[in-house]
DNA sequence: AAACAGGCCTAAA
DNA sequence: TTTAGGCCTGTT
């Protein structure tokens, strides 16, 4: 692994030469949930139980913390590691998928946490992204532990522990409809071991998929979701409405996300990202 | 007011 | 094997 260039400065510390690091096109791609943008362009937002204050300006991003904290958080959770310019330019297989990486150049997967994930993505079944925002926030700040930073209040996301021990009545405060048996009965199932997540990483994507769908309300959209965003599978590909859109938009005559692999999932989000901004500067809400 | 939102599930052909 | 409704809830 090859050595990161860090400068601490007052309140954190900056990352000189990382590439393809673009906070709005990363936190608002619609992989994530708990992430928001200040007046300033920055963004802050909680993560592995911390938060962070996350900026970007002429190739230099800031990072809020320590350089500890990059080493054992931010490195990872940000894909430092991965070379996107090379993704994009692999991915760029014909003229719709160099416009598409070329507008997307900034984006980068987040390796968020296995539960969050899976707790986020059922939830987002049938809704829209400010409402699965909003009971995601709700769902933190009932049953998450607190967390200061900056003189606030944040709040972790919940433990999949504490979630298991909770009713659908407990749940009412977060008003997430019928999703709230499928989120308690996928706490239960990982809790007591009918499901192991971290296992699931080892297994092939047939398997980690097949596991998944056993859950009440987990599909094939909400399993590759997870596989993808929480297991880190680059090549699970997700096919949502706007998805859906795309492929016959742009591929009538169909695709094989094969041949994109081993990175059909990050080309699947640069598709997204560019199909949901479509005649608007930014990531629509 | 009625339709719709980043699906899933079941019943019915 | 494919297809239509219904589902909590908030917003437009």
């Amino acid at each position: 692994m090859a050595d990161l260039n860090i400068e601490q400065v007052p309140g954190g510390v900056v990352l000189t030469d990382v590439g393809d690091f673009d906070p709005l096109k990363i936190f608002e791609c619609g992989q994530c949930f708990r992430w928001n943008r200040a007046p300033d362009g920055s963004y802050r937002g909680v993560a592995f139980s911390r938060v962070a204050t996350v900026r970007e300006e002429a190739g230099r991003v800031f990072i809020s913390g320590t350089p500890e904290d990059v080493d054992a958080i931010w490195r990872d959770y940000f894909d430092l590691d991965r070379d996107y310019a090379a993704i994009r330019q692999r991915l760029s297989v014909d003229a719709y998928m160099a416009e598409a990486t070329a507008f997307g150049a900034g984006l980068r997967l987040l390796r968020q946490e296995p539960w969050e994930a899976l707790c986020s993505f059922i939830l987002s079944q049938c809704n829209n992204i400010p409402r699965i925002k909003s009971i995601i926030e709700a769902f933190c700040k009932c049953f998450g532990e607190p967390l200061a930073h900056d003189g606030h209040r944040y709040y972790a996301f919940p433990t999949v522990e504490r979630t298991a021990s909770l009713t659908v009545e407990d749940l009412q405060p977060i008003r997430s409809g019928f999703r709230a048996p499928a989120l308690l009965s996928a706490a239960r199932a990982v809790v007591d071991g009918t499901l192991d997540l971290l296992a699931l990483q080892q297994q092939t994507p047939e398997a980690a998929l097949a596991a998944l769908k056993r859950l009440e309300r987990v599909g094939d959209k909400v399993a590759s979701c997870v596989m993808l965003f929480g297991l880190h599978m680059q090549d699970a590909f997700p096919v949502d409405t706007w998805m859906a859109k795309v492929l016959a938009e742009q591929y009538p005559q169909g695709l094989d996300p094969a041949i994109f692999s081993p990175y059909a999932g990050i080309a699947q989000q640069y598709m997204f990202y560019h199909r949901r901004c479509q005649g608007c500067g930014t990531a629509p809400r």
